[in-house]
DNA sequence: CTTGATTCTCCAGTCAAGGGGAGATTTTAT
DNA sequence: ATAAAATCTCCCCTTGACTGGAGAATCAAG
């Protein structure tokens, strides 16, 4: 059994991080010594890198706590987590066709820029009749 | 001289917006009646088009902020906002980048995926060896 | 004069994923 | 036995751009 520091170093997680996992149900709470320190099993090593993996992947805490619940249940998450990847590909995929409209947009707005341009009071910036 | 319900109606930025705006200091505080109703200048509807504007390019508060002051000290903002425009395509290759690098590592963690793994009570997600 | 619409200030909360620190207690090592 | 290290709970803070609501005051119209 290994109290919240050791956890903290063997998985690399912070013990401010750690308790908040317990907290929103990514990790279970764990035994208690008599004095309220707490005990975790060594398996939870494995469920913080876990996380840190999925998370690296992009994926919320809260997606990733979905994948944990059927776990828990006695299920391979696999299926779950395979289509929740695929599904975080495509809004990867959303969000890089906005950034490149963006993109765009703003070498559009670029072009013929000049940075003398006439004053108008009308606008703040002419080359931005805006 | 506008009340702030109806600068809202010719600018489209809700209440709650313009007055957030003014304390940032987007917009001068204006005069107010003697019961405290703000009376703005007409030409603050152009300047919360311009922050608009400038907002769906995609900068930040902040940084529009700083173009305003650079207006607000009678020099025309052009060449600061071409700077900023210009840093903030960067800015957004950078994150192309990096969505695109997630984008294939989430591929490579795909392949080979199966949906019907042996279960390995040692991990979560058999497909995921962590 | 009264009613209803508008506006005022102030406080608080939203989202995500934690971080900081106080003050008390518990555990461990000497 | 005592000191030092670890942990506990609790509450607030962070970023960015707002939004919501309470309760009071003001303005405009009939």
């Amino acid at each position: 059994m290994l109290k919240i520091g050791q956890l903290s170093l063997e998985s690399g997680v912070s013990i401010k991080t750690i308790r908040y996992y317990e907290e929103l149900g990514l990790i279970h709470s764990p035994e208690r010594t008599e004095g309220q320190f707490r005990l975790f099993t060594p398996d939870t090593v494995h469920r913080l890198l876990f996380v840190k993996r999925l998370q690296s992947l992009g994926l919320s805490l809260q997606q990733i706590r979905e994948c944990l619940v059927i776990h828990d249940q006695g299920e391979l998450p696999c299926g779950d987590i395979q289509e929740k990847l695929i599904k975080h590909i495509a809004e990867i995929d959303r969000q890089v066709e906005q950034l490149l409209l963006l993109r765009q947009q703003l070498t559009e707005t670029l072009q013929g820029w000049t940075d003398t341009p006439a004053k108008d009071d009308q606008f703040i910036c002419p080359n931005l009749k805006v």
